[in-house]
DNA sequence: AATGAAACCGTTCCGAT
DNA sequence: ATCGGAACGGTTTCATT
């Protein structure tokens, strides 16, 4: 993981599907070369997968929550963590210090469907208390920081 | 946006490099509509962009932290949006009812650099209170949820 | 590890339905 | 909107350094 490594990551981040050809073009290097770094990167698991971002406008989820939980012993913690791997609309869930356990965030349609959300995360096994915030606006949302640790 | 059009999504989403050719053998479709499909739905911005997620841990960013933001005044909420999307630490933003204004989502490599981004956080312009959250464990992180509502 | 050349395969374009 | 064929371009493999 070179600072070459670093830049293909950048590259790939703005766009997953940008050819090696035009790779190898922006950081002078060859496209074989380009290709075994990016397939390196894939088998040490480096590069986890390469997906697309929808506009949640145009595909119908518009609405996102963000629900913060709390569980009544530790040992509830597994468990919720299947529970909510199977929960399509979670679409992230964060296990923390502070006053709730977890932290879920929440992809719908409506507020509807949020309250029955609500009511099927509430009765999750083991869930004490939750508190809901609705999102008024989605500021800005990547996957992960691609930054070199110092050199 | 039709059944077969949430299909190609979900498979796009798995695999954002996944190749026309093979799409079109899973979907039953030829490749040029396969292609035709895509290439549409990029132009009316379903899909909004391609990327990869990392491994944070692989490049140095294992470190994760929610943190709850309250502004002044809604005043500063723009130059607060526009701060944040400069700052690479900031994976993301979310404007939220209750207590705080905002949370962020912060990823870093040690937690003393996280204590820096606490003040740098601290000291933009209108923030007025701040509470973060160490995560733990990182349960589960997908980018949207793609659900095609009710047929 | 990087390079260039050749074979292979996927994409793109187009005319037809 | 979908299809299949042909031309094009990117990827993959390999021998070489």
């Amino acid at each position: 993981m070179d600072a070459i490594d670093y830049k293909i990551l950048k590259i790939l981040q703005k766009n997953a599907r940008e050819t090696a050809s035009n790779i190898s073009k922006e950081i002078h290097l060859s496209v074989s070369a380009v290709i075994e770094r990016i397939r390196k990167m894939e088998e040490t698991g480096v590069i986890k997968e390469y997906t697309i971002i929808v506009d949640e406008k145009k595909t119908g989820n518009e609405m996102t929550a963000l629900m913060e939980v709390s569980l009544e012993h530790p040992k509830f913690f597994d468990s919720f963590a299947d529970a909510i791997q199977k929960l399509e609309y979670i679409v992230s869930c964060y296990y923390q210090t502070g006053d709730f356990d977890l932290i879920i965030r929440i992809s719908c349609h409506s507020s509807d469907e949020l309250e029955e959300i609500h009511r099927q995360v509430m009765s999750l096994p083991g869930v004490d208390a939750t508190r809901t915030h609705v999102v008024l606006k989605n500021v800005k949302n990547i996957y992960s920081a691609i930054r070199r640790p110092d050199k």
